[in-house]
RNA sequence: CGGGACGUGGCGCAGUUUGGUAGCGCGCUUGCUUUGGGAGCAAGAUGUCGCAGGUUCAAAUCCUGUCGUCCCGACCA
């Protein structure tokens, strides 16, 4: 039997302000309803009913691992840099590791995550083929020392991740615990009452090939999302732009002058021709410090993700940089520019004879200038971000664009990390080879906040039935008195006992109080005990997530009650029908 | 790391331009009244104005430095 919260003894200190430094819904309400406060920037603590939230969300990502035949561990936070060098990772991943020493100077780190002591974990003992497939997982810390860390618990330097890995004797053996993973992150979405979207995406610092992100799909979000109606989505990270580009046509190829031309718009308004009829030229360099520059239509923007592609190590350039190459910014163009500098240019210019683009020098711009004939190009690549509209690569569809909180990732590692990190086994022949891994991310902390970007309202958050702090506030009207306060505790002793989660404001304060409170903090049902009511002969039910309200006599909850003792799942028949479905 | 802004009781803010010894709302404490959507009246408590220097007879206010915080960008699971 669960215990009666009482209002009177939680500690959930709310606020009736917004407090000025959280921007968003998530990060306003939980501090607002008592949820979390700040310890520093990107550190928070959980208060009694966040760290409830948070066990609930971990106890579902525990459920679905356990589901899927994943076993949990725990590993440690800090981890010796020794094996970090070993897998090359201490120089590759950055400012973004949290460092320090120990007292006898030896290197240490704060698990961003755990490639690297796991791979050691097992290393030793997992020998064999007979041993494989294995999954292991943990729920922890993870510490990233972001650049910005920002949106509360959206982007932090300490959040709760459940973190699994697994290993295998084939790829087709990974990708089929991929599948399941894949399968048991969708069920643990839905379980936490997200609308959510898986999408490919890039798999970044981790390493490997076949990744998918699960994408709660809020306006909130950091990650822009393009779908299609038939099914295909992806980070737009990733996705193919299929621009449009218009031709000036070849013939007219010419030098002009254009006074006061800077910008594509001022350019395409001074010519009077569409910005799609432009050539836009954005300037970086390659990871050797060679000067690249790109050429796209000039409606669109450069994916640098893409661009990275393209040209390893690309980043853009400093305007400081791009004077020393003796580029004019905002006259740029392909034709005649200086020795030694990389030209890489849209796919979708291949076939347009006629481009208007700068003369690399100020004030001029060439137009109907010819690929082949007035330039080369080195490099032809998919550089565009993609755009609301552009054609599905799977079926030639408009694409939407969505925005999403990225709550979840799985990736199919192959063979990266135990291969550097010797991780080995033996098959039947006697062979030693490299086992094939694939990795899981889930953000625990994160879920909390996504689970709020798309669950409030004016008056608060409203928590969906499975990862609510608990399921009822029953609000007696008055209390000390010898009816109401009575009438109420009865009510919530006698739903505690069928198994629900209860709590009771017991508070001495007034029905305004409770109300706004109840409705900030976000119990999915409200049972109001009034004096009006109980003369009456009912309770008043209130559902959170729609606001509505309706009445239910003594008899009827009676009825219902005696009806529960006896079948357990009345009490989920109970909610459906007074209107809590999820 | 670049750009912008901000640090004044627990929270939200005014006061800074033009230096004169700190104020408002909420919250908190006590009393009375009130009691179906964040009550009213009265009385109280709570601040080395982020910190450190400097200028000055005098600094929340001006100057320098520093730390912290937020937003935009870059970057990132």
């Amino acid at each position: 039997m669960t215990t009666v919260l009482r209002m009177t003894e939680l500690y959930a200190p709310t606020l009736k302000e917004t407090p000025a430094d959280a921007a968003i819904p998530s990060h306003q309400l939980l501090l607002r309803a008592g949820f979390m406060r700040k310890s520093a920037t990107g550190l928070y603590s959980y208060l009694p009913l966040g760290w409830r939230v948070i066990h609930k969300i971990e106890q579902i990502a525990r459920e679905e691992m356990d589901g899927i035949g994943a076993q949990e561990i725990m590993m440690p936070v800090l981890q010796p840099a020794e094996l970090w060098h070993e897998s090359g990772r201490w120089d590759d991943y950055g400012p973004e590791l949290m460092r320090l020493e120990d007292r006898h100077g030896v290197g240490m780190c704060l698990g961003p995550t755990h490639e690297e002591i796991i791979v050691d974990l097992v290393r030793n003992e997992l020998k064999s083929y007979k041993q494989l497939p294995l999954t292991l997982y943990q729920i922890q810390a993870k510490f990233r020392d972001e650049r910005r860390p920002r949106f509360g618990l959206m982007r932090s330097r300490e959040f709760i991740m459940k973190d699994a890995y697994s290993y295998h004797t084939t790829q087709e053996s990974l990708e089929e615990t991929y599948q399941k993973m894949y399968d048991a992150y969708g069920r643990y979405c839905e379980r936490a009452g997200l609308e959510y979207r898986p999408v490919a995406a890039d798999s970044g610092q981790i390493g490997g090939k076949v990744t998918v992100e699960f994408h709660a799909l809020a306006e909130s979000g950091e990650a822009e999302l393009v779908s299609c109606t038939c099914g295909w989505a992806a980070n737009s990270e990733i996705a193919p732009a299929t621009p449009a580009p218009v031709s000036y046509g070849a013939s007219a190829f010419e030098k002009i002058a254009t006074p006061g031309v800077h910008t594509i718009a001022e350019l395409a308004a001074f010519l009077g021709c569409s910005e799609a009829a432009t050539v836009k030229a954005m300037v970086g360099k390659n990871a050797e410090g060679t000067p690249v520059a790109l050429f796209i239509p000039g409606d669109y923007d450069l994916n640098e993700l893409k661009a990275e592609r393209a040209f390893a190590g690309f980043e853009l350039a400093s305007d400081d940089e791009i004077e020393k190459w003796g580029l004019p910014k905002g006259s740029i163009g392909p034709v005649g520019l200086p020795e030694g500098i990389l030209v890489g240019a849209d796919e979708s210019l291949r076939d347009i004879d006629g481009w208007v683009v700068g003369a690399n020098e100020e004030g001029f711009h060439y137009v109907g200038a010819a690929p082949g004939r007035d330039f080369e190009v080195d490099v032809w690549a998919d550089l565009c971000a993609v755009k609301e509209g552009n054609a599905c690569p799977q079926c030639g569809a408009p694409l939407s664009v969505t925005r999403g909180i990225e709550v979840g990732q799985v990736f199919q590692l192959g063979t990266k990390y135990s291969e550097v990190l010797n991780g080995n086994y033996t098959d039947e022949e006697g062979d030693e080879h490299p086992y094939f891994m694939g990795c899981y991310g889930i953000g625990i902390s994160r879920t909390m906040a996504a689970i709020v970007e798309q669950c409030n309202d004016e008056f608060g958050i409203f928590w969906p039935l499975s990862v609510a702090p608990a399921h009822v506030c029953v609000l007696p009207l008055t209390v000390g008195d010898d009816v109401v306060q009575p009438a109420a505790e009865k009510v919530a002793a006698e739903l505690a006992e069928l198994g629900l989660e209860v709590v009771i404001d017991d508070r001495d304060e007034r029905p305004g109080v409770k109300f706004a409170e109840a409705d900030l903090m976000g119990w999915p049902l409200q049972i109001v005990v009034g004096k009006r009511g109980l003369e009456a002969g009912e309770y008043e039910l209130k559902v959170r997530r729609t606001n509505e309200k309706r009445s239910m006599s003594f008899d009827e909850f009676n009825e219902w009650y005696a009806l529960s003792k006896r079948e357990p799942n009345t009490v989920a028949v109970f909610f459906e029908q007074v209107g809590v479905t999820r």
